[in-house]
DNA sequence: GTCTATACACTGATAGAC
DNA sequence: GTCTATCAGTGTATAGAC
């Protein structure tokens, strides 16, 4: 089989490093980091990512991005015409992944790799993540569902939102994320309804 | 005079420092970085900051938030008992400073620090950006004027997306930043309207 | 597939000249 | 106040044994 198969083993270096990405960043990631979680030395990581640091970021954003789209999309299309239930199914997907922080890795990430990289990045990051949300607004501020606003800046503030109430450390006796989202939600809602 | 005297220089040093810690985080910033936007070497930079990278970034952190708490807090206090006035007081005067992603902070840049010093600092941000904004929708609600919420999470939701629209790339042709936190803090007065 | 060993660049930090 | 010089530690990456 090829370098690019997808071993057992690699899938396993996959999901760690987005999990290690994703809470800490780009440049907060050692490759000794990743490989620790592993329980390998860091130079057998390159048997599975020749490509090294800055591929194996590229691969696992890649990789998220588009379980991302197909997430947002199919929950958001699963409910109908309701955007509380639309926006409460692509926060309960959103809180069942890793949290993916675009504001950092717009901020952080993507100038510490190379501009190459970050521009195809960039693009996917928006087509998986906002476009989707927005095109919700969009829609439902065409049919008169809702009060005519910017859907991206919509977009941008939900996901934000969300994502901030995702980072939360989970303390005891915390409310669970889900009720704070729920709350969030329909105050954003309300907020939008016509007239 | 003694070190910890502030000098002009040094002020040009923490000023530096602190818009490229907010930008792109503590990891991702090396002291050379820093060193090279005020056109001196690196070795220099510990004339001005004796106590190293960390130091540094802790007392400009620190610096920030005392800042952010005393605008946040007269912003807020400068109007009455309007949730919208206050809102945007309290963006106004985010979107006048440095990008401080409290977020960010927590997920990465925290875990990169001292276990000591991000403990410190943990306590500096929440009094200083969360609380203010907190205790705005717990006074509006005792009072009646908004619907019974969890404050902490309002609060986090706001900062929130107030950070994101602060992160957007200042691109030609895009609406006004102002006008995006103004609609957006429309959108959420309406949602909190009582009844 | 994973290891050891190692090369090489970068980073934080110190010492001392000017 | 800033510099040069230098060091130890760390980070990415490569070579080759097993």
């Amino acid at each position: 089989m090829p370098d690019t198969t997808s071993s057992e083993a690699r899938e396993r270096v996959l999901a760690i490093a987005e999990k290690l990405f994703a809470e800490r960043g780009y440049a907060a990631v050692t490759l000794r980091d990743i490989a620790e979680a592993l329980n390998i030395r860091q130079a057998s990581l390159y048997y599975h990512v020749p490509g090294g640091k800055e591929a194996l970021f590229v691969e696992v954003v890649e990789r998220g991005m588009a379980r991302h789209r197909h997430g947002l999309e199919t929950a958001i299309a699963a409910v109908g015409d309701d955007l509380a239930a639309a926006l409460n199914a692509a926060a309960d997907w959103l809180l069942s992944q890793p949290p993916m922080d675009f504001g950092r890795m717009q901020q952080s990430d993507m100038p510490a790799i190379s501009p190459a990289a970050a521009h195809r990045l960039e693009s996917v990051v928006y087509d998986s993540l906002l476009l989707p949300v927005q095109q919700l607004f969009e829609r439902l501020s065409a049919a008169g569902h809702i009060r005519p606003v910017r859907a991206g800046v919509m977009a941008g503030a939900f996901l934000a939102m969300i994502n901030a109430i995702h980072s939360i450390p989970d303390r005891y006796g915390a409310p669970p994320k889900r009720e704070m989202t729920r709350e969030l939600i329909e105050v954003l809602c309300l907020g939008l309804l016509p007239r």
